[in-house]
DNA sequence: TACTGGAACGAAAACGTTTTCGTGTTGAAA
DNA sequence: TTTCAACACGAAAACGTTTTCGTTCCAGTA
């Protein structure tokens, strides 16, 4: 076991002095032609790779961006996590990847471990708690301390940063609009409780696709789930006492509850009742039927999300600093379990 | 916007020097009641935090550890991850997820990054590229620098450092059995190409579960795919010419594309044919039918990773130094894709 | 001969900590 | 009055870099 070489180790071996070899390791033209030349080829031998650490505290930058999301064993996050990772390391950054798991301390706790020198910046998506207490004391503090931010997904309108997210709005709209264009009048909508953004924004879009056709706001056909675990059985009851042609779900999960629900009811889908979902995973696409839903494109998202963060990072604070709002578009993905009711 | 309060501010503004500044925070009966009362409130009232790089360059660890995984958009290799934050996150540690994209060039850079301070030790399921070709060479450098490591999944034989494994021979056999104890006979096995370890002994458990039944075995019912993009085309292709009553898939993906074929040739699941899987997640269970599958462990297994790296982190390197491979055991999780056939 | 200038290199500061080893000031014991 | 602890604090080294600013030596010029 041969412990890390390092400069000053590679000067007392060379009877040199460390800024010399430094110099030379960095092709400084102040280094003679032949010192240079011995000493790259025994850092080149015996494998010489600066620390990281040491160079962090140098340049008072680690070239590390944290990623501090809810969940993630959720397909959502890891294509997010993917695109992210993508860039970064395009760029030369590593990622740090941390789970709130939803908790509000957990993530007040991971952005001050990460704001103590551990990352240059980060990019988040909000804890379902934390949306909840509308408390983002956190983050207006690091964003303070000059740590560039990048909030994703799950925003805060109320905190000044760069952010990324999807249309919600349009999204649930176009998949009511698809569902009533294919014939559905009866269309339930499944959502989250209000306090979680997107379950607000998306529950618009289905009331306005529904005003817009002159279609009546039936509150009695709309369900807000509030956790997770008991989702299905309150679809189940949900479904069983309303007569619907069309449901649009929030998520993936919900969309596939309701479907195993109208089936135990001996009815059909998509022949009886056509089914939506948001999200585009790989439940969705592999599921019988494979379900239409309204795509969020992660890993664009995390892209996006990456690009914004290390530009930011790699200018000059001060030039034209202002905040930027990238809205990446939701597709419609029509499969099987929608159909024209004609 | 105010920049980070370092020790030496603290000690100029308190007119105090700067080692007097860190012996009072750290509560060092070195310094007077008085004095260290006083620096304690400053420091608390304006919110300081020590900088970690600055500690992980004098303490000569990050507290951080790394985890190298071939792709992020998997089930089990999140719920890994998340096994590893979890137990990483008791303990005090960060984690830094670098996804190597199955290509072993990104797995050697990945693994340089890493090692070049940035983590104390890290966990690594190798790329399906590395155990193709067969060199651990990056490996083995990072294990001669003294920097500990865990490989999880998918290992290499011959690199001695601790690992955490399922035992894939038995999964593979417990699957069989089940199929073979539900009345199947003629029982297809679809996996992967021998170079995935996982893939060989999983089909070597199908084999043994065979023999022991004095079952023949045929050569013709074992299809194995290389690429996973055709895989769908593949086993339709395959499970269309033969004659079985019991297919055994090595991953959710090709279980699901089998009772997908299995249907599309007007046949029932399970009725006429059971299948199982390997690897339960979240596909399985929502998936219609719902799927039979071994239940690979993945926060378990990323718990005992962490668990594994971490005490060797905090111990001092001499006392018993031994190289320990834990297996985790896999369960069999019976849904409605199989059926006794009696 | 005295000066200038460049080439080749080293010393030292800096990044933010912790820690060892002083050092000066007390108060009390001899 | 001297001596010696104990106390309270500071200076400096160290972790591994980069970079600024010397310094030395020597050739070339006036």
């Amino acid at each position: 076991m041969k412990p890390k070489l390092t400069l000053k180790k590679i000067a007392k071996e060379l009877d040199v002095s460390i800024s010399t070899v430094s110099k030379a390791l960095r092709d400084s033209s102040e280094i003679g032609e032949e010192t240079r030349a011995k000493i790259k080829a025994f850092a080149k031998h015996y494998n010489y790779k600066p620390n990281n650490i040491a160079l962090s505290l140098k340049n008072r930058k680690t070239k590390t961006i944290g990623i501090i999301i809810p969940e993630i064993v959720h397909h959502f996050f890891t294509t997010v996590i993917s695109g992210v990772e993508k860039v970064a390391n395009e760029m030369g950054y590593n990622v740090l990847v941390c789970l709130s798991d939803n908790s509000f301390d957990k993530e007040v706790l991971n952005m001050e471990m990460l704001a103590n020198g551990s990352t240059d910046g980060f990019i988040l998506s909000l804890a379902k708690e934390t949306m909840q207490k509308g408390d983002y004391h956190h983050l207006a503090e690091v964003i303070n301390q000059g740590m560039p931010c990048v909030l994703f997904d799950r925003v805060a309108e109320d905190i000044s940063c760069d952010k990324v997210i999807i249309d919600d709005v349009t999204g649930g709209k176009k998949a009511v609009q698809h569902l009533i264009d294919i014939g559905c009048r009866k269309i339930a909508l499944i959502s989250t409780v209000d306090y979680v953004s997107v379950g607000k924004l998306r529950t618009h879009g289905y009331k306005q696709a529904l005003a817009e056709n002159g279609i009546n706001i039936n509150e009695d056909l709309i369900l807000k789930i509030e956790e997770m675990e008991d989702s299905e059985k309150e679809i189940e009851a949900f479904l069983k006492e309303r007569d619907v042609d069309g449901v649009f779900a929030v998520n993936e999960h919900f969309a596939i509850s309701a479907v195993k629900s109208i089936h135990d009811q001996g009815k059909k889908v998509p022949d009886d009742v056509s089914v939506i979902g948001f999200t585009d995973g790989e439940l969705s696409k592999r599921f019988i039927p494979s379900l239409t839903t309204v795509s969020q494109h992660g890993m664009r998202m995390g892209e996006e999300s990456a690009r914004l963060l290390i530009e930011k990072l790699e200018r000059t604070p001060s030039e034209d600093d202002y905040y930027k709002t990238i809205i990446v578009e939701t597709g419609l993905v029509v499969r099987d379990s929608t159909k024209s009711r004609k």
